[in-house]
DNA sequence: TTTTTTAATGAGACTCATTCTCAATATAAA
DNA sequence: TTTATATTGAGAATGAGTCTCATTAAAAAA
C-alpha cells in the first residue's frame, strides 16, 4: 500500500467513514498537483481519465481533505474556492499578482510571530489565517 | 448641503453618474454603521424603512462605494461580502472569533511595512491585501 | 419652465458554485 | 455470504450576485 494511500485510509479511519475509490481519486488528483486547482477542474480532469465519480463526491470529498488538514482552502475573490494539498508543502501565504493571475506562495517567519502576538494582545489564540498580497509587477 | 450628500455627489460627478435617492440612500446605511454588513441586510433594512429600492440597485451602488474607496469589501468564506464605510476609520485588518463571532478591528504598523517589504522582494507592488485572523478566546 | 435625452431603476429571469435529496450501490461488519 | 448502513450519482435546489429591458427620473437643452 503506498504511502498516500494509507495516510488517507487511516483519517477515513479515525473519521469513521469508509474508504472508497472516489476519495481516492480525489486525494491523489490534489496530491500529484502542485497547483491550486477549483473543484470544477478536478472533476473534470477525473473524468478525463474515466474515473466514475460525480461533482457531489469531489465536493464532499474535499471537506473531508479539509477537515482533516490534508488540503488547505483558499477563495481568492472571483466566487471559486481554490485548493491544494498540504503535504510535502511548508505553511504559506499567496501572492496573486493582478496583471498576469499568477499565484506566488511566501512565507515570512516575522509576520507569523507578528500575527500571534498581536492575537494573543486581543486575549484570543490563532487558529487559522487567510493572508493574501495583491499585486502588481514593478515597473522599472 | 449635509457632508455626506455632497461627498457622494462630488463622487457621482467625477464618474459621470447622476445622483439618485436610491443611491445616497445606500449610501447613508453604511456611512451611519459601524457593522460590518452584507448587501441583503442593506437592503431589508431600507426597504423597512420604506425606502424604495431594488436588490440590484444596492449590488450596482455599492460597486460605485468599493470602486470609490467609500467603501470597503470583505469576503469571511461563508459566500456572503460584507462591507463597511471607509470614512472616518482607518484602514485595519479583521480578526474573526470562530466562537462568537465577533469581528475585531487591529491594526499594526510593523505588519504594513513587513507585507511591502516581502512584495517588492518579489519584484511586485502592493496594490492591496486581504489578512484575516481566525480565532478563538484564549483559556486561562 | 418645459421638453428632450439618456442614465438609472425595478422586477424578475438568469448564472454559477456549491449543497441537498433520495434511490441505487458498495463497503465492511457480522 | 449475508446484512446493515455509508456512499454515490443525477439532477433538483439554493443563494449570492448579475443581467435584461421596459419604465422612470435626472439633468441638459431649448
Amino acid at each position: 500500500m503506498t504511502g498516500s494511500k494509507s495516510l488517507l485510509k487511516n483519517i477515513l479511519l479515525k473519521e469513521g467513514l469508509r474508504y472508497t475509490s472516489q476519495r481516492q481519486a480525489v486525494w491523489n488528483e490534489l496530491e500529484s498537483s502542485v497547483d491550486h486547482r477549483d473543484a470544477e477542474e478536478i472533476y473534470l480532469h477525473l473524468r478525463r481519465k474515466r474515473i466514475r465519480i460525480s461533482r457531489a463526491t469531489v465536493y464532499r470529498t474535499i471537506d473531508i481533505l479539509v477537515k482533516n488538514n490534508l488540503v488547505r482552502k483558499m477563495e481568492i475573490g472571483d466566487g471559486r474556492a481554490l485548493y491544494e494539498a498540504r503535504i510535502g508543502n511548508e505553511h504559506h501565504d499567496h501572492m496573486i499578482c493582478l496583471d498576469t493571475g499568477t499565484i506566488t506562495e511566501f512565507y515570512n517567519e516575522d509576520l507569523e510571530q507578528l500575527q500571534e502576538k498581536i492575537v494573543i494582545e486581543h486575549g484570543y489564540e490563532l487558529v487559522r489565517h487567510v493572508h493574501q498580497l495583491f499585486v502588481r509587477p514593478l515597473k522599472k
